[in-house]
DNA sequence: CAATAAACATACTGGTTAGAATGTTTTGCT
DNA sequence: AGCAAAACATTCTAACCAGTATGTTTATTG
């Protein structure tokens, strides 16, 4: 095989294994030494790769996590059709469809936010990103609605924006603790409420 | 001193100083060495008091995480007056008077939902109470509204309540990844609006 | 076909971890 | 006073940690 694609393979390998450890046992109770065991590849391999744990903490962040959200929660916004109908399917349903593992170990940004959010600004500013992106999504598709007059022209955009990924991030949290559904469910009726709300 | 006094005052230190650094630094990340060396006692005075880490972490939610919540976010929504007002008061102004500190370190018990809220059920059962009896008293105050003519009385309650946590919850993790606090301002904003659609 | 460098593996370092074992001091009780 | 137990301190262990040093194997290139 060609050395810069087998390089390439092996990183997104690590990178890959890396994030699913993460995501089940958090970032700083993730030792290199259980990554690279997943791979069935030696620490030397990683060090040869990789610089520091932080380096492939921050491309975890950039590559994995950030195309998480972005496939999950941002690009579906760019859909055409109504903007508050969009809004509601990507959100309700989305947390409605995620697997049981998924919901028993929350966002993979929310962890990562909470667990290393305080640590350092290289993840601070990783993190940072992502939120600043799915923002940014949401009031652009919110400026749309108010054009297209099925949203209120006068609720903020920013406010609606931060509010709505605050909840849900919150509940990915707070689901966590439970072991069925109800509280996502107070949750959904909750936010369809407040969708119904910004509604012209 | 008493002996038993003795006793109960340095298990009172312990657990103060474990609050503080698990704070700070996380669960997993704070040891018990850490911990003792800031009580200036030693590491089997820790075992003659305690069984375990996990014994410890325990009485740090019970005793102190628990009471944080209570006096900041559950005593007061017990107060006389107009439900929507205390609702207001209650969240908009105790987010505004966290200092820096705190804005930056998040919500002590939403660090430890993300951080362990997945790892063991007894951690689960004890971050699970404390949400329980925030919503159950959240619900009882939207409740008083209803019948006093404030708040709409069809909206849920129960649905409400987790909304109005799981927002909150969610903008103390956020908050940590900026420097700044444009993004409470945000989330303030649409939360005023939230409340105001509730109105009667 | 060599020389070279990339892609790994193995073995180690110095530090930290939860917890146990064992010692010493303080307090309580008769 | 004298004995016992509680409240600590000191020392140790076996495992784990991030990172380094030094190998060996595989691919690339002249």
């Amino acid at each position: 095989m060609k050395q810069e694609l087998k390089s390439e393979l092996t990183k997104q390998l690590i990178i890959s294994k890396a994030f699913d450890l993460f995501y089940e046992n958090g970032f700083k109770n993730t030792s290199i030494d259980r990554i690279m065991k997943a791979t069935d590849l030696s620490k030397g391999a990683f060090y040869h790769h990789y610089g520091s744990k932080k380096e492939l903490g921050l491309e975890v962040i950039s590559l994995k996590v950030q195309k998480r959200v972005v496939d999950g929660m941002i690009s579906p916004l760019n859909r055409p059709g109504n903007s508050l109908e969009l809004l509601e399917s990507v959100f309700i349903d989305r947390l409605r469809a995620f697997p049981f593992y998924d919901k028993q170990n929350g966002c993979p940004m929310n962890n990562l936010i909470n667990e290393i959010g305080n640590d350092e600004s290289v993840y601070q500013t990783a993190l940072r990103n992502i939120i600043e992106q799915w923002k940014s999504a949401l009031i652009q598709l919110l400026e749309r609605g108010k054009q297209a007059g099925e949203i209120k022209r006068e609720v903020s955009s920013s406010a609606v924006a931060i509010y709505l990924i605050s909840a849900f991030e919150g509940i990915r949290g707070i689901r966590k603790l439970y072991h069925e559904d109800s509280v996502l469910e107070d949750y959904l009726k909750g936010l369809s409420m407040y969708l119904e709300q910004i509604k012209v």
